[in-house]
DNA sequence: AATGAATGAGGCTTCATTCAT
DNA sequence: TATGAATGAAGCCTCATTCAT
């Protein structure tokens, strides 16, 4: 509202500078794919986006910030999804099976695509120390708030500490999604793992 | 005769190269374990282990085989203890719970020292093709004896699939037992982490 | 139009590249020539040709691909070279006597520089296998157009097997050449070893 | 004369020690000829000789002195070859081809075996300075002699400058022998070359 | 801003040589 | 004297990053 649309003439830098970014991300998820991240050179990244090794480091101040610029895009995904999803489990008046069956189907859908990214930015240790810390907060809310929901369900048992078994929640349904997803198993063991993943956590949780 | 026989006159050489080779796994567990792979060079490893870099490389081809040897060593141990654990799944007359407990409890012992090599060792794609192979045959065998073993007992439910519930099972296990070491939590989450992990795999498990 | 156009304003950058990729073959040739392949190493050529060692290896994927530059180099020159002399040794109306002297001569000023590298790129198996037989091919395309050449010269005997003898002039001119050049005898001794082996080469193929 | 023989006693580890140091030559010989220089390391020279590397330098200061002894060994072989040749030549009554043919045979067979090696000495520049003098005195000797003997057979042409003759003389045959034998021809090649070479000789040299 | 050539620290590895046993 | 483990200088090469154009 405060900015008229009288000029639409200038920022074409801005609009070029923001495409050029989202490229050099996109090439990275790819080359850091399928390559990992020792391997996938600054220069592979470039010139799969098209772009000139100078342009890149125009745009990132080196390669570990690439890295991050992509946890943050995926952790900020991660959230959103998660906020969707907690609502889901809050509101809903399903039965907890389907309602698990959606979480995890959904989470599996995020990650199904550049496994070897997400293998990168959850298991190697390459995340400044910084944004981990932040990443464990997220988390932390995450768990938190799960919990909550789950206290909220009468068809989850009461249980003594129930941040722990969120925690157990958080981390079952995050490890097995990326097992399922990164171990590249054929889809129909893909299949069969989701149901029995979400027997497990039923199991767990029922009261 | 000069000589006393109390030490046997062991070849002092081989002796000696086994100090060495020794020395140098040691140091790399340290170094790999702080560093990670990439920038656990090799002269770190070998100034670590007191040793000159050409000691090194007379026993070891490459960067690579070292971590290879630590990884058939860790194996080695898994896999030893896993038969003993196994033996007592299958003989144990106690309830589920404590046996479980036993279990995990050990497993966590074995992984307790040096988290950020057994993250190395199980996350990143470092492995030789052909040691990774045969880790999963490894598994493969782990997960097939553990399906057996829950298919004896009375106190777990009969499932469809046996095998998928023991893959379940099996990476339950070994990715909390990681968790729960790499978090570096505070021992008293570690003890209250461990109770809930067992919890988890009685409530999926029981009949 | 602020810039003239009297230097046709080629692309800055390929210019560079190409000065660089010269200044590099241009130290590899001294190198080479001083130190022989094994000492001449990647760093001694770059510092030479006043360049990074990492310029270096922007051209040249590794150290033999130099020496095979300069090989490729070399022997163009030395074909070009021949076809010449064989033209001249074609057509010419001349005695034997001059034209073998011409030839000769040619052959000289050709290796009179760095004798130490055609030193390497003749006699020590450095080439890779693929150029060694692009060698051989044109060497042996050589010493057929000789032996046709000599075939049609009245002043040549005539003899059983023609192709055997274009061997041996084109291996004594070869060698000597080298020799002479190598040997780094003084000029004196050099220009009667010219004439000498114009001699020996003439008083083997006079009819 | 001044060491009488009565104690056959002791010197069991000189005797030894030419023994090993034999054995040294020889694996060294096989290995240079094998990988050449280079790639013909000392532990596999000890280790082909049956022996341990702190032996090999028991008896050699360094890789270099193998090399040199190995020069030192075959230019004494050619030179006692040269001298009985020389002989031959000079008292010889035969016609010049089959003398001519005596020699280049002998030369042939010496350089039969081993050609890598052959090719080591003559070819790379690996001898130092003061062995090479050596060479250089050795041949500078030979070709005298041959100059000598040239100018006293009649059926050998007049010459301005004998030495020249000789020494293209003496450096064809030393050539051509090695060429026909590192090139490792089919036997029919080396048996027409050595019949050219012989000619060639003939027409260079006769009356 | 964009380009890509240039840089050079630093990693892996080899191998001649030394030295403790 | 023999052994072979240990040494470490030095070579090749990579790749994140800088800088002239």
């Amino acid at each position: 509202m405060s900015k008229s649309r009288v000029q639409p003439l200038k920022q074409p830098s801005q609009q070029r500078s923001k495409l050029t970014v989202q490229a050099i991300l996109e090439a990275a998820i790819h080359v850091f794919d399928e390559f990992g991240y020792a391997a996938g050179t600054t220069s592979r990244i470039a010139s799969r986006a098209g772009v000139s090794i100078g342009s890149l480091y125009q745009y990132f101040p080196n390669k570990d910030s690439i890295l991050t610029a992509l946890a943050e895009q995926h952790m900020a995904e991660v959230l959103a999804l998660s906020v969707r999803l907690l609502e889901t489990l809050r509101t809903s008046t399903q039965a907890l099976e389907p309602v698990l069956h959606d979480i995890v189907g959904h989470m599996i859908a995020l990650h199904e695509n550049n496994p070897g990214l997400h293998k990168l930015l959850y298991e190697e240790g390459l995340l400044p120390a910084q944004l981990r810390q932040t990443a464990k907060q997220a988390e932390q809310f995450l768990i938190e708030e799960v919990g909550r929901c789950l206290s909220l369900r009468p068809d989850v048992a009461a249980v003594a500490d129930r941040q722990l078994q969120a925690y157990f929640v958080v981390h079952a349904i995050e490890h097995f999604t990326h097992r399922l997803v990164i171990d590249r198993a054929p889809m129909e063991f893909q299949l069969r793992g989701k149901a029995e993943l979400v027997s497990m956590l039923q199991r767990y949780l029922r009261a």
